[in-house]
DNA sequence: ATGACGTGCAACCCTGGAGTTGCACTCAAA
DNA sequence: TTTGAGTGCAACTCCAGGGTTGCACGTCAT
């Protein structure tokens, strides 16, 4: 894992769905903090086992929200912002759209009900 | 449900839950395609039950991305945008603090290398 | 008034995922 | 070469939630 896809948009479930669980912001927040860490340290500052926080963390990998790199006999894992930013641009760029088709309907609506008016009533 | 929340930022994770599910991302999709719609006819365009809809409608309205409005004896349902808007704001907002969070521990520990360098070697 | 349509409620499966435990493996230091 | 710390893998439990069915309740039109 841990692969850089290049033309990926494409992971932005991935992302809303790592991002839906409050252990796994949690861990996120931690990471961001120290910079690095490996999963035995994080799971000594959480409520959950080791292999809870390994889970969470290959999750977190897949959505390319953390990388994981070995030293010697332990695996350090940082965050990376790039993927939740883009998350971020891709989610604000939605609900301009949405906006937009909205304001759309609306005059489309007003428009029917002044026909309407002028004919019919 | 469906109440107004002013200071309401501690939606996020009500949004992002609400998210994660595809059907949720399609039906409000559809929603805002059409600017209103009942359960039933979205149930139409989706390969679930209306009440499976009914409850995401449930979800979504809880987390603020969606509003009911009752006429005559149906419900009509349509988007609203600032849920979304606003987790997207505080979305891009964490980007930017691990950026910087990341950016602080990065030069500390150059400083630090820096010094051993000197003092040690 | 009565049938048809739309909604609301409740009980019920069933799968996915969060979490655990136990053990085997690897690497570094003694 | 042992010893211990850190990791990896696999099986298992447990429950939230996505989905369904069935029926009762309001509401509009005829």
């Amino acid at each position: 894992m841990t692969d850089e896809r290049p033309g990926a948009g494409a992971g932005v479930d991935g992302v809303l769905a790592a991002l839906a669980d409050p252990t796994r912001r949690q861990l996120l927040d931690l990471l961001a903090d120290r910079g690095e860490a490996t999963a035995t340290a994080l799971a000594e500052q959480l409520p959950v086992t080791r292999q809870a926080v390994v889970k969470h963390l290959a999750v977190l990998d897949a959505a390319g929200l953390v990388t994981g790199g070995r030293v010697g006999r332990e695996v350090r894992y940082a965050v990376r912002p790039a993927a939740l930013d883009s998350t971020a641009r891709w989610m604000a760029g939605l609900a301009a759209d949405w906006d937009r088709r909205l304001a759309t309907i609306k005059s489309l609506a007003e428009a029917a009900e002044r026909d309407a008016r002028r004919s019919g009533e």
